[in-house]
DNA sequence: CGTGGCATCGGGGGTATCCCCATGCTCTCC
DNA sequence: GGAGAGCATGGGGATACCCCCGATGCCACG
């Protein structure tokens, strides 16, 4: 029969979906779950220790993302093919996965199969996504195509300093504040922030902060500066 | 020896977890998953249908929510005992369960192990939390217990004006909007406004917004006004 | 070597927030 | 009937936001 198995690791946060998701794949003869991790880092150090044919992971994870990992994983494993599995079906999602190198993007609303086809799909080489995910990424590609050259539908425009200002600002901290802890002027922190604004077409902070937690630059849950500020 | 096995519903949006989890106590031998339901409505109808001995169901699910589905199912359906299997730990979400009749709460992050003795226990009658779970509810507990009598722990103490008005800044109205739609002066939506922030000890719009979408007012992603110009 | 993106500053001004104060009105509950 | 809670209505003022205009360096890229 087949020469090997395709030998899989699994990361997810989340320990009873680890274990439902791997249970389920030992019913396919041809698929061996060989590790699992439960954080970014975790899947790199299984990565790196496995030499697994394919990483199984979930987006949303402590220490280090999802996203982040994947990003490490095919720069420095390019032999081990990455298949995202996740419940956020975002055009924002689907572009940063795209980006980040990974070879098949699966819907956790998706059936059994669908996921075992992925990864013998993604193992051999191809590209695999859920078709949802195949149809947001066809409206972005039309939209791209016919409408803005510039604005590529869902890029995400922002810079780091950006990226920085916009969390601290959804943290709820003052230009000042953040001016305080950047070792920069309060006007340069309003600057950033104007041009956030008009990159987003935003315009209040509420939707600032909605914006942040959606796009997961900031939880929603963690540490709300209520008062404290040292 | 068992006179017959546990017969479990299992009401999950996500399918692949839906199917993990089925196959996961598929390998108890005393345990049988007799149906699946993929939105709250769906839930109470395999209840009504199939008379489950225990019905697990997710909280975050399309159309009716769990927790009202749990609601209504604990009140129709008493024999069915009701589990919560969710992601989330937090306070305000395990006193929403454990006000909605639910005898059971088991975290995703839980041990494999976790649920089937989750599911034994509540199908013999008794309650069953996770770990985590008990240690959220104890610590609300004791705080309940030597602080004060009025602000059980968790309780939201804000009124339903307080809730509209909290939902609609977060929206990212301003208080003259607010006040347009409520045809109430825009003084009362700040008096309203400042009510709240010093109800919940929070000084600034961006923890505001923070709060509601963690205690579940407002969805991050939903409909974000970014008053569009397309 | 110019061009563009990025980060760093600034002036000025209109608007909104956030917080202190007080008044009245309608309920319910005891 | 009085007490309290919830809701609404206001004044005034300090602060912060949001946006317009401008500018200077730095660095990568072709």
């Amino acid at each position: 029969m087949a020469t090997h198995k395709i030998r899989i690791v699994l990361a997810d946060d989340h320990a009873l979906i680890r274990s439902g998701i791997a249970t389920l794949l030992h019913g396919s003869v041809d698929i061996e779950v060989v590790g699992e991790a439960s954080d970014g880092e975790e899947a790199i150090e299984r990565v790196k220790d496995l030499h697994p044919d394919v990483l199984v992971i979930d987006l949303s994870m402590p220490k280090l993302s999802g996203l982040d990992a994947i990003k490490i994983i095919t720069k420095r494993f390019p032999a081990t093919r990455v298949i995202v599995l996740t419940m956020h079906e975002n055009e924002e999602y689907v572009y940063q996965i795209l980006r980040s190198g990974a070879g098949g993007y699966v819907l956790k609303s998706a059936g059994k199969e669908e996921l075992s086809s992925a990864i013998r799909a993604v193992a051999g080489g191809e590209k695999f996504f859920s078709p949802r995910v195949s149809q947001i990424m066809a409206e972005g590609f039309v939209r791209r195509a016919e409408g803005d050259t510039q604005q590529p539908g869902v890029e995400v425009p922002l810079t780091k300093r950006e990226r920085e200002i916009i969390v601290l600002v959804s943290q709820g901290l003052t230009n000042q504040q953040i001016a305080n802890r950047l070792y920069i002027s309060p006007r340069t922190v309003d600057t950033h922030r104007t041009n956030i604004m008009q990159k987003l077409d935003i315009h209040d902070l509420a939707n600032l902060v909605r914006y942040a937690i959606d796009h997961g630059l900031l939880a929603a849950g963690d540490e709300r500066s209520r008062n404290s500020n040292l």
